[in-house]
DNA sequence: ATAAAAATTTAGATTAGCCTAAAAATTAAC
DNA sequence: GTTAATTTTTAGGCTAATCTAAATTTTTAT
């Protein structure tokens, strides 16, 4: 079956959501793409036409099986771009979802198989998020949000929640990376800010912020 | 200027076409892009509209200095990724130009100047043709086909002219790959065919495959 | 339980890129 | 140089993806 890269960007826009509710709504999916409502009714009829998607008109829709198996095909192409650019391009870890927004719909199998073979089988891109395996299947470690780890807790950062520009920007200006080590020394009971502990530096984290990074225990 | 990747089709084509004769007709480009005279005629519209291209009606048409300048672009980040699908993802020469018809269309600036640096800045595509550097400049060395060298002639082989899927598995099949080094020893005066000599073997080649190679003289 | 507000769908247009068939212009043949 | 063949353009339509405005349905508030 043929799928339009605007079909690719639909159903990847779906499967995210679908992480916060099994169903979703049409506002919400037009707010996630920057489009209209309408639009996004006209795109659910196709996809369902097309066994992609089940949709019930007025109350929302979730990928089909082969939605979903679409859907992580296109994360896995998306992932593993990342990985390319940031790992052998250099890219700086804010810059490459824009990129990887593009180069994800270039489809062709032999193309994915060997790039993964190529970058050496990655498990998680440079968010820290889990790169599927051509099967669709990935780690989900188990991750504790810095913001309610208990104190004297180590962990290396393993995946940024909030992958806005700013906050992004915001990390690497201290050069907080995913995999960096560190230890919860304090959380202020007046406003919920954390002091870290990373290398011999300490900073202090805000309650916001802290609540996007997720460390993996070690 | 928002260049799309049809459009970007149409101009590359057109460049394409070029070599052979500075203007261009909307059959052989129709042609070219599988595509009917009168899509063809709308494009070219479209195309002298955003000044990057000359067109005369019923007279055909030819690249702007805007189009030539953009076409080559695109002919350099095509090169490119051919570099590096058959260079770092290994795949066969002759599989490269299908799925680089499609990455050359992700116009990313810095994408394409850190691709170039972490390829080393390659000179030559896995054909043997030159790429544009980020100014569209490239080598054009001087290079005789096999079909009309003189005997004796050495050299290496530079860029084979005929890219169809056919001669590629052709040459591949006998081991002849750019940078080949080869010798003329013989040419039949009965059908034009070449005996040349390539390491310790000898092979004949048609003088209609001879005639699509071109080598550069050592 | 009704009315107001919000969400969603439908109706009707628009644009890019393509097509077929018909008309017009150019080129080739006599 | 007129006619026939070929090439090119124009006219009119189609599909995918988008939009705005209007109609419909669902949800929320009284
Ligand atoms: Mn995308
Ligand atoms: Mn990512
Ligand atoms: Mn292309
Ligand atoms: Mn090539």
């Amino acid at each position: 079956m043929v799928i339009s890269p605007t079909e690719e960007n639909y159903l990847k826009a779906i499967y995210h959501l679908q992480a916060l509710s099994e169903v979703v709504s049409t506002t919400h999916l037009a707010q996630k793409l920057q489009t209209k409502p309408a639009s996004v009714t006209d795109m659910m009829k196709k996809l369902q036409a097309k066994n992609l998607l089940h949709y019930t008109p007025y109350h929302g829709f979730s990928l089909s099986a082969e939605g979903r198996k679409t859907a992580l095909h296109i994360v896995r192409r998306h992932r593993l771009w990342e990985y390319f650019l940031a790992e052998k391009l250099s890219f700086e870890w804010n810059e490459v979802h824009e990129v990887a927004e593009e180069l994800e719909h270039i489809g062709n199998k032999k193309l994915i198989e060997k790039l993964d073979a190529y970058l050496g089988f990655p498990q998680f891109d440079p968010h820290g998020d889990p790169i599927p395996d051509s099967r669709g299947r990935m780690q989900q470690p188990e991750l504790v949000p810095l913001s309610t780890a208990p104190i004297a807790f180590t962990g290396v950062l393993q995946l940024v929640t909030d992958q806005s520009k700013d906050l992004l920007e915001h990390l690497a200006s201290r050069k907080l990376r995913i995999g960096t080590r560190l230890e919860l020394r304090s959380r202020s009971a007046f406003d919920g800010s954390v002091d870290i502990k990373m290398g011999s530096k300490t900073l202090t984290l805000t309650r916001q912020l802290a609540n996007h990074l997720l460390l993996k225990q070690i």
